[in-house]
DNA sequence: TCCAAAGTGAGAACGATTATCACTTGGCTC
DNA sequence: GAGCCAAGTGATAATCGTTCTCACTTTGGA
């Protein structure tokens, strides 16, 4: 399992690699889809029951600051996020307003630096979401 | 004053316009920028002391079901909000990151129906918001 | 003028997130 | 392997933005 040892690990960056961060990077990975802190906590502790709300906060913002997580959106309040890899090119996200599966998508903006010459402002960042509907979705009508 | 007057009244579409309305809208245009309902309320208060914090959460949120106002984006943990006039066309927003200015910008999804055809996603909705730096900002290095 | 519906202000309640603190663990040096 | 210290943990309190509740007031139409 050298493969996913490397992976998780990654996900810490220089932080240790805990038996509890270990448990929440894999139930990350499991989920498969766009999750909030709370759906990720209760995956890990159903794993790991000793593993307290802080930890998963804790985790969370750890793994957000190597970019193995993203925040993708928010639901009810809470933030949405998603595990995307580690080391991927700029890209962004088409959540599933029915399901939550997350996929990755294409920059879409292609002219950022004609907006800047037209407004006189300096892009430095931003920040794309697109919603829809999956294909397992759209074909159960749900 | 009739523009103004049928200005406000837009904002808040078929609700009354009361005083203490006509006032928090006023003072979410005088703002001029991205605006937290703190922000806002800090200003309301300003003009009319007797105004509570839930009077302003429930005009903010019948001024956004009008879409006179729109929300932006985030600032630590509160929601930014802009007040963009009504009957605008699709845009997105401009955020200066340094003063809060926003300015409207052209949607740059040229291509949704292609990211849809190719991943098999149905896009409903998207979310664009570009950070950067205004040219004021730029002028003074701030 | 009367009345029902809409709006208001104060403050309680709620839910997500963060801070605190005593304790444990990991990984380094010797 | 032993000792040490920084990092991490779990429980819980605190914080903060937002929403709800309730008694009261105002609005606008009949």
């Amino acid at each position: 399992m050298a493969a996913i040892r490397d992976d998780l690990t990654y996900a810490f960056g220089a932080g240790r690699l805990t038996p509890q961060r270990q448990t929440i990077a894999e139930s990350a990975r499991s989920l498969g889809r766009a999750f909030t802190i709370d759906d990720l906590a209760e995956e890990a502790r159903y794993r790991d029951p000793s593993i307290g709300v802080a930890t998963v906060y804790r985790a969370v913002s750890a793994m957000e600051a190597t970019g193995w997580l993203e925040r993708v959106g928010e639901r009810a309040g809470s933030v949405l996020y998603a595990q995307c890899g580690a080391g991927d090119r700029h890209h962004h996200h088409l959540v599933c307003t029915s399901c939550g599966r997350v996929e990755p998508a294409e920059c879409p903006l292609h002219d950022v630096a004609a907006h800047a010459a037209t407004s006189g402002f300096v892009i430095t960042n931003h920040e794309v979401t697109l919603y829809g509907l999956c294909p397992a979705c759209l074909a159960t009508g749900s």
